[in-house]
DNA sequence: TCTATTGAGGACCATTTTAGTCCCCTATCG
DNA sequence: CGATAGGGGACTAAAATGGTCCTCAATAGA
């Protein structure tokens, strides 16, 4: 399906939430109850945004959570990568992917191009995007760019 | 990470080395030993991507399995469709999704989007492309069209 | 200073998904 | 007929995922 893990998805439902009143802290508790979901399972992704670097923690009474930088300058891109790790489709299409096939399978490169284009599609997505409450906005419009084959009628 | 399961890629790889010689029957064991993977495995593939009505079939001797059209007609979302289901990123981007969240999490919404335009992506990248041998041809370009924020300052 | 609050870190378990194997049946060709 | 293919599906092992819990550290304010 090439689905988001579900604490992907709790990661972004989240920073929606804190992205709509970026001023103030938003505790783990306020947050879960905001969401509906069990508070550890949300204090966990919580976590985990902060050590990527998209969230900034304060503890003690009056902490909580908020935005590491502007919601504009927050992708899809790393909220994912924040969780699940980098955007990549195939073993070999990020850094330390290592597939004995490389060699023998003839298609690494091309789904190299295709996960770097996805990556870049999600680069393009912001949290603001996201978090935007008003529906019906086509968020990110095709088309792309439509790719030109050289020898189509011989394969 | 956003991967596709690992034997989604196999299916491409084979599908890729099938798109090659689109004449001829290829036997599963002839397959396994072209990609260097185990035959049983191909074989779960094959078969999946016969149910899926990507390959045809024939049993017998002189049998095997060759394209059910051709190579330019099937798109990586067929591939992926026909491993792993239907492309969808989140549990409510795709038909008969259920998340409790729909209400309160205000990103559904927007999360579909992407999704889609992910699909599409995935749609404009045929098989003839993906087996294309020569690598430099960057298959797929963005630009995608960016969005306009209504009210990027009150985000 | 003391205490209540709130996050950090990490261990831990249950469940699900994935990958891979195997066996037995059916179709086709010669 | 018999040799060569694929079809279906059960089954197991291993890994990823989701979720819980407990203890420690920092902060604010009485
Ligand atoms: S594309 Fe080829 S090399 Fe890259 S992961 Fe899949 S099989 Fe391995
Ligand atoms: S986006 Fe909201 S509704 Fe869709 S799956 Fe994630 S949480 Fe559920």
């Amino acid at each position: 399906m090439l689905k988001l893990s579900r604490l992907t998805d709790y990661a972004a439902v989240v920073m929606a939430q804190i992205a709509r009143y970026p001023e103030q802290a938003h505790a783990a508790t306020e947050l879960a109850e905001a969401v509906q979901l069990p508070h550890p399972t949300v204090s966990k992704t919580l976590k985990m945004l902060v050590r990527a670097g998209l969230l900034e923690s304060r503890r003690g009474s009056l902490g909580g959570y908020r935005l590491a930088r502007p919601a504009t300058l927050i992708t899809a891109s790393d909220i994912i990568g924040a969780i699940e790790g980098p955007v990549a489709m195939t073993e070999c299409s990020h850094a330390d992917g290592d597939c004995d096939l490389v060699a023998t399978c003839g298609v690494a490169d091309n789904w190299q191009r295709v996960s770097l284009a996805i990556r870049t599609l999600l680069d393009s997505v912001t949290l603001a995007h996201l978090a935007q409450e008003s529906p019906l906005k086509l968020p990110v419009q095709l088309p792309i760019q439509s790719v030109t084959l050289a020898s189509r009628a011989e394969i």
